[in-house]
DNA sequence: CGGCCCGTTGAAGCTAATCAATGGCCGTGG
DNA sequence: CCACGGCCATTGATTAGCTTCAACGGGCCG
């Protein structure tokens, strides 16, 4: 029965902390971390919770660029200063080291070398399938694609099972995508009555039928 | 006169090749550098000539993700195998090295310690401003971001004017920015219609209107 | 219980895609 | 040197998909 499905939002980051120097500092509900325009000294590691980083054109248009969740890094936008705006989903408390720091972790005598080379790489990647997805992909694609990710980045932080829990509000989703809110909304229904997924509530999402929804995403 | 303008597509590399260790190689037109599935092992500057690298949906749909001009350094999609293809446009010649070698160089008792940190936080950079252009822009918005993109290029190459010679065809542009050959070439045609350029022949366009052209970027 | 926010649904409009045909440049070969 | 063929680009007409505008619903919190 899909209502079973506990929405594990607040999550205990499966990185261990203790390889973080830093401070940890919490935030409430659409407080913003850093802005655009900031000097970037630090990075940030989510600990707990999810965290959005986006920037808004002159017009208003805002572009969601990642969703940051349960031990994500970020911070790596812009030189000297930061590029995006990063504002907390609901409460989250993050990790906090300067930018060089981090960078140090990567010396071959460091405990963990590599793995600051690896983050990046991954966010490169990431970005890169965004990309692919904004330039390529119809709404419907999108939108199956983001709850496979959600997915997998889920089942990868140690949760399985077809139950995503989704942090973030529609309208997040349609600027991470690049729609609107209806078409996200419209879309969402679609796949419902397809059969294909089930929304139990506003921000929990069932996948019943896997396969179907990986052929979706192209 | 605008006619004046001779398109530099090849030019040297404004990086010192000497700081690379590795090999030098050539290709033809079209001719595939890597492709996706391949591992990847190693890191590409471009000493001359244009790269494009993108991905190709199982329907023929095809998204380039970034054109890599003279003094880019290319190869960091996927681990351990590649997500990308990348493909010679025109005539190439680039320097090869191992990416281990390329991490290397980011030892703080190296030569350029710091700089493949740079690299990889510009290329982060730009997929993230291609993100936002993709996901919220207009067509119009995204050609002219694009004629801006390439001409700051080709300023910090060495080049100043406003002259801007293009590698890529009419296509290729097309599949950067998420649009249409049709769209990108009736954009082309509107702007310059509307005085803020000049086609002087297929693969060149001269600004004639900077601030117009900047006031549309959004 | 009431108000507010978020999400859903419907109808109309607009942008870019698709389908289709023409134009022009360039390389090749007569 | 000119003629031909092929490829790339442009332009026009139509269509499709997403956005916009508008109204309603439903859950949650005070």
């Amino acid at each position: 029965m899909a209502a079973s499905f506990d929405p594990p939002i607040e999550t205990e980051c499966p990185t261990p902390a203790a390889a973080w120097a830093g401070v940890r500092m919490s935030y409430d509900r659409d407080e913003e971390i850093f802005g655009e325009g900031e000097p970037a000294r630090n990075v940030y590691m989510v600990v707990s919770g999810a965290v959005r980083t986006y920037r808004v054109l002159a017009d208003g248009r805002r572009q969601i660029v990642e969703f940051h969740l349960a031990g994500d890094v970020f911070g790596f936008d812009g030189d000297p200063t930061h590029n995006l705006t990063a504002e907390a989903i609901g409460e989250v408390t993050l990790q906090v080291m300067r930018r060089t720091a981090f960078f140090e972790t990567d010396r071959p005598d460091a405990p963990g070398a590599g793995h600051a080379w690896a983050t990046l790489l991954r966010k490169l990647q990431r970005a890169e399938a965004h990309v692919i997805m904004l330039g390529r992909q119809s709404a419907c694609e999108r939108v199956a694609s983001f709850l496979l990710d959600m997915r997998g980045r889920m089942i990868r932080a140690g949760f399985d099972g077809d139950g995503i829990s989704l942090p973030m509000t529609r309208q997040d989703i349609a600027d991470y995508l690049g729609l609107t809110i209806e078409t996200v909304s419209r879309t969402f229904s679609q796949l419902q009555v397809s059969g294909m997924i089930e929304l139990p509530s506003r921000r929990s999402v069932v996948v019943r039928n896997l396969a179907a929804m990986d052929r979706i995403c192209a």
